[in-house]
DNA sequence: CAACTTAGTGATAAGCATTATCATTACTGG
DNA sequence: CCAGTAATGATAATGCTTATCACTAAGTTG
């Protein structure tokens, strides 16, 4: 399950990126299964917390080599700052909690066959997709804070 | 079709806010069925062109007063601005072109079950969703800068 | 394994969209 | 028309992100 630091090198090595101390422990930090979707600024802060001293525009360069590099891949919630997850493959969208910020991963395939539906009618050639549904999750904390039933546009 | 200045000052009106100058004419430029989709640096231009003096903060809390009173909605395409557009009532999503920035509206009834079954299933209070489509428009011009089909995540 | 070459790093400045501040202006109700 | 308060506009500040640049270290070569 985990992966050394030698694997990341290859990884990294494989992208065309030299393995880099930064670039290991930030890699290393995605595969460390716990949050899945962090922040540049919430890397940052786990990195010094272990105690790398890491400067936060690497952060930032590194995130951006390895969205590039398909290794992470990198989504814009309604927060207003970037969020990256390890990128393995299996396309998904997500659900977050507006109140406790949680973010739940799935894969409908009959919506995406229906996008797909959408752009084709249109002539469209499909190059991405962001679907993000926003709501209160399940947890009864949030619950506690009425959550009315989907309003607007 | 086209709605006088008092139309304009009513809707304000009856959203609690004072009918002001700056207020009715950003309306007005929304009620003007021409591009529908405005950042806030659009309508300032738009306003500059032809004569007005608005400050740019005043566009921004403008915009943001109309979104919370309903007159309008707002966007979060990839382009790094928030877009806004005239709530006419019908939800719908969106096509954007990654060429030329054409946007296109579309509403598909079967994701949007689908978008409460997922959410429904995950035992969350559905507030809200943004799905927008990404790829390349059926314009000649976009075209020819080769369409490969969609990618990645 | 040592010098070399060049990409990568970190501190910091700059950029860009957006929001806050505050003195001045202009709606609106009376 | 006037008072009172909300709105405006210039500008400073914020928050996230990217650019700059002197210094460091990864990888390569002999
Ligand atoms: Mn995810
Ligand atoms: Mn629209
Ligand atoms: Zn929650
Ligand atoms: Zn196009």
């Amino acid at each position: 399950m985990n992966r050394s630091a030698s694997d990341n090198a290859s990884d990294i090595h494989s992208s065309g990126l030299k393995a880099t101390w930064p670039r290991i422990r930030i890699l290393r930090l995605f595969q460390q299964t716990g949050v899945r979707h962090l922040s540049a600024e919430d890397v940052y802060r786990a990195l010094i917390a272990d105690g790398e001293e890491i400067g936060l525009a690497t952060i930032y360069r590194v995130l951006t080599q390895f969205e590039q590099a398909r290794l992470l891949s990198r989504h814009h919630f309604d927060s207003g700052k970037a969020v990256y997850e390890l990128n393995e493959g299996q396309h998904h969208d997500h659900l977050v909690c507006v109140i406790c910020g949680r973010v739940e991963e799935f894969c409908d395939p009959e919506i995406e066959r229906l996008q797909h539906q959408v752009a084709e009618r249109r002539g469209f050639q499909l190059r991405d997709h962001a679907l993000s549904l926003y709501g209160v999750c399940s947890d009864p904390a949030c619950q506690a804070r009425h959550g009315k039933p989907e309003g607007g546009d």
